[in-house]
DNA sequence: TCAATCACG
DNA sequence: ACGTACGTGATTGAG
């Protein structure tokens, strides 16, 4: 099958010169040409094509105005005339189309809709076609059908419909768009229809008569004034529906294989990118530079005291991964050393000044291995982290975004680890070459602080965490997941049955089908069958409790009870990676698998937490923060309320929750209380009254209100939020107490939800951030002060706020004064930090 | 490979 | 008119 993209070019053209043409002040090049829709253009049609990834593509534009409304003289055009700045730009989008190998038509007197129109037809007429069509105008609708979708662009992204999600959203078919128009109108495109009758009204007639033909048909069945307006507006009605529809036989002299998306020429496309002076765009065109091979030398007898070493391995699961070999670099040069041959790269670097990337990876290998490495060691990895340099866990994206051509982890497994050994000293080279910018680099935005006294104290900290591993009960898994299995079975065929028809419930797609087309149940969230979906259609059919609970059960057993049985390492034990250089705002992350989320909030879910067994004779404790976000909040902001709520010991809910009630502390119910608590999590995400009543199941001004009335009554947590915002878009990053730093882009943007985004953004990350630097601290505290008292108990967990330890029963007590110790003193805040501590025998007692 | 869903703080 | 709460990871189906 060919894959067609049909492109809106004009629409294109007049969404990318709007976006930022609001500010008044258009971007243009040195020469005073305007370029602010040309390069909106060229980065939409780039990304058309990467996600698309089409074989043949088309762009359609607009010579002719309005061929299709010629005839009728009372339609004026409405729209506002094509601005000059704009209108120079086109010419210069015919050209980099053509350079960039994509074809592009026009006709006069047709509008882009009539071209898209014509080439639509085509592909319906032929069956080795498919085709998408993109444009933000609602108009093309009417073209979907056999073999033809449509992205629909919004603002932000985009939706894609095809007849029968069309359909299933609107209900009515996409042909009927233009009846829809005929009656709804659109004042954008000066299309009159029936006065006095909008949206809602024009579909409601439509699900019932289909056409506007068919309204008119039925007159008599249609009273009131719908009727009246009806009558008086007929000739409207009748004249915008011809308005609305779109000419599918333009004269065009082409045929879909004339499409053909051919390779760009590169120099005629540079030459405008130049003359343009989109430069960012030159580079994504560049060819990579040339790279001179590097000279592998013979390994040394010993090497000079600064040096940098690369263990490559085979996946990125280093409990499991295999050496493919290793190279080391100093200010001679590079040596390589094969997978049998790490004796003797430990012997030559240990006791050096060592560079190197994920150094808490080579600890878990060198581990398995049988070394320990001494030494004094900088990690690369965690310095590109904190100045946010793009890694994603792969030193070949790092040292590529330099001089560097590597292949990544993924390219080098299709190509079985064929002829690495260049790539691998390619890695120590670019480590220890890189090494002094880096530092420099930290130093120069405040952060050699934050790296040396906690990013990298706390390698040999998540090292031994990972290395020690969590005792797991399989039996206690295997048990629950029989159980369930059972259980999951059985309401599957419930299910079956009640929907008479044998369908995957695991397809969201499949079951939305069944729920909103089959059992005709209402969909007002256009398909989307999740838990708050189903929540909302419970009294509407037995079938929904049945697979609310299916898919409750489901995710216990797939991801819990099955998919961590598989991560059991032979010892009897998991073994997660914390991630340590992932998140934008500091936190830990953890996979392989993830100890972070395992359930707790669902009672039967919880029940997952006792296969977490302590050894024999061992208890688990567990250490947790209260409330730590807040009370960060209380600091940075200065609030003195809310300072002083802290100080003096309360429920900072009921506290919150008598506050906004005006009731007593005593006064406060469980559903002002979690009221009070879901205003308090909303503030801290810089939530907007819709989100809020959304949440709460009340309307937006209710909780738009209670929104304000925290700001009344801790009027500094609300001048922090607008301090914050405005210091972050003028310095275009945020940092938290302990310096860590996070550029936001997203203030930059010149789409306003993107902006809104950056914004809660910048509230948000100096509060979880700081977060995550006081746990990082206290675990660093925490186990320096374990290592010189002589307890038996280790630290295996950290979920954000909540630390984890596995204990000899003798020496709980004395573990949890330490712990609480460490805690609470890791900083000292306007505010008290809080812990709370409990234990069992497994992870579900120590709750 | 991506989107939908749902698990956690 | 739009679209609406921050930060994560695993599983599944579907293109």
């Amino acid at each position: 099958m060919n894959k067609i993209v049909l492109v809106d070019g004009n629409n294109l053209l007049f969404r990318s010169y709007y976006a930022t043409a609001y500010t008044g002040n258009i971007m243009k090049n040195s020469k005073g040409f305007p370029t602010n829709a040309l390069y909106g253009f060229l980065g939409m049609m780039n990304k058309i094509i990467k996600e698309e990834n089409p074989t043949y593509i088309m762009v359609a534009f607009d010579i002719g105005k309005n061929f299709r409304v010629q005839k009728y003289e009372a339609y004026k055009d409405g729209r506002s005339k094509t601005p000059e700045e704009l209108k120079m730009q086109m010419p210069y989008a015919r050209k980099l189309l053509s350079a960039m190998g994509i074809k592009y038509y026009e006709l006069e007197p047709y509008e882009a809709d009539d071209i898209i129109g014509t080439f639509a037809k085509m592909v319906k007429e032929n069956k080795n076609f498919d085709a998408t069509i993109i444009s933000s105008d609602k108009d093309l609708i009417q073209l979907i059908g056999d073999g033809v979708d449509i992205k629909l662009l919004k603002q932000k992204d985009y939706i894609r419909y095809d007849e029968a999600s069309f359909n299933a959203e609107w209900g009515i078919k996409p042909i009927n768009i233009i009846d829809y128009k005929a009656i709804a109108g659109d004042a954008s495109d000066n299309i009159p229809g029936v006065k006095g009758i909008g949206d809602k009204g024009a579909l409601s007639l439509l699900t019932k008569y289909e056409t506007l033909e068919g309204v008119y048909e039925h007159i008599d069945e249609i009273t009131g004034k719908t009727k009246e307006k009806l009558e008086t507006s007929k000739e409207d009605a009748f004249m915008s529906k011809e308005i609305a529809t779109i000419y599918q036989m333009v004269p065009l002299e082409a045929s879909l294989e004339d499409t053909l998306y051919n390779p760009a020429n590169n120099s005629e496309l540079n030459a405008l990118l130049e003359e343009l002076e989109f430069y960012s765009f030159i580079k994504k065109f560049d060819v990579k530079k040339e790279v001179k091979p590097l000279e592998v030398k013979e390994i040394p007898q010993s090497i000079d005291n600064i040096c940098s070493y690369y263990l490559e391995l085979d996946s990125d699961n280093y409990h499991t991964a295999n050496l493919i070999g290793a190279s080391v670099t100093d200010k001679e040069g590079t040596y390589y050393f094969d997978k049998d041959n790490i004796d003797q790269l430990v012997k030559l670097i240990d006791n050096h000044i060592i560079y190197t990337y994920d150094e808490k990876k080579n600890i878990n290998v060198l581990n398995r291995l049988g070394y320990k490495l001494n030494g004094v060691i900088f990690d690369t990895m965690l310095a590109a982290y904190l100045l946010e340099y793009e890694t994603s866990d792969d030193i070949a994206t790092l040292a590529n975004q330099y001089d560097y051509n590597l292949k990544t982890l993924s390219e080098n497994k299709k190509n079985k680890f064929a002829l690495m050994m260049e790539d691998i000293c390619s890695k120590s080279e670019f480590i220890f070459k890189t090494r002094d910018t880096l530092v420099k680099e930290l130093k120069m935005f405040d952060m050699f602080d934050l790296y040396e006294k906690i990013e990298h104290p706390l390698i040999s900290v998540l090292s031994s965490m990972e290395i020690e591993g969590v005792n797991i009960d399989v039996a206690t898994l295997k048990d629950m997941a029989d159980t369930i299995n059972v259980k999951v079975e059985l309401l599957a065929r419930d299910i079956h049955d009640l929907t008479g028809s044998d369908f995957n419930i695991d397809s969201p797609k499949q079951l939305s089908e069944v729920l909103f087309d089959k059992l005709n149940l209402p969909d007002k969230k256009k398909g989307s069958t999740d838990i708050k979906v189903l929540k909302n259609l419970e009294d509407y059919h037995p079938v929904i409790k049945k697979i609310i609970e299916y898919r409750n059960l489901k995710k216990l057993s797939s991801t819990y009870l099955e998919g961590l049985q598989n991560t059991v390492y032979e010892d009897g034990k998991i073994h997660t990676i914390f991630k340590q250089g992932l998140t934008r705002t500091g936190r830990l992350s953890s996979v392989s698998p993830n100890l972070q989320n395992i359930p707790v909030r669902d009672e039967e879910g919880r029940k997952i937490r006792k296969a977490f067994k302590a050894r024999k004779g061992y208890k688990i404790l567990s250490v947790d923060y209260s409330q730590i976000e807040l009370r960060i909040l209380a600091h940075i902001s200065g609030c003195q309320e809310l300072i002083d709520a802290f100080n003096h010991n309360e429920d900072i809910h009921t506290k919150v929750a008598s506050d906004i009630y005006g009731v007593s502390i005593n006064e406060v119910t469980k559903l002002m209380r979690s009221t009070a608590k879901a205003v308090i999590f909303g503030i801290v995400y810089g939530i907007s009254g819709f989100g809020l009543g959304e949440n709460l199941h009340i309307n937006p001004k209710e909780a738009k209100a209670f929104i304000e009335k925290y700001y009344e009554l801790y009027p500094g947590v609300k001048k922090y939020m607008d301090k914050i915002v405005l210091e972050a878009k003028e310095n275009g990053y945020v940092t938290t107490l302990y310096n860590r730093r996070r550029n936001i882009d997203e203030l930059k943007s010149t789409n306003f939800m993107v902006r809104q985004a950056g914004e809660r953004i910048a509230l948000n990350t100096p509060i979880q951030g700081t977060a995550a630097d006081i746990i990082k601290l206290a675990m660093i505290n925490v186990y320096k002060a374990l290592s010189s008292a002589s307890l038996d108990a280790k630290m295996l967990v950290q979920v954000h706020d909540e630390l984890i330890f596995e204990v000899k029963e003798s020496d709980l007590k004395a573990l949890e004064a330490l712990v609480t110790k460490e805690m609470i003193n890791v900083a000292s805040l306007s505010v008290p930090l809080i812990v709370s501590a409990s234990s069992g025998d497994d992870w579900f007692e120590a709750k």
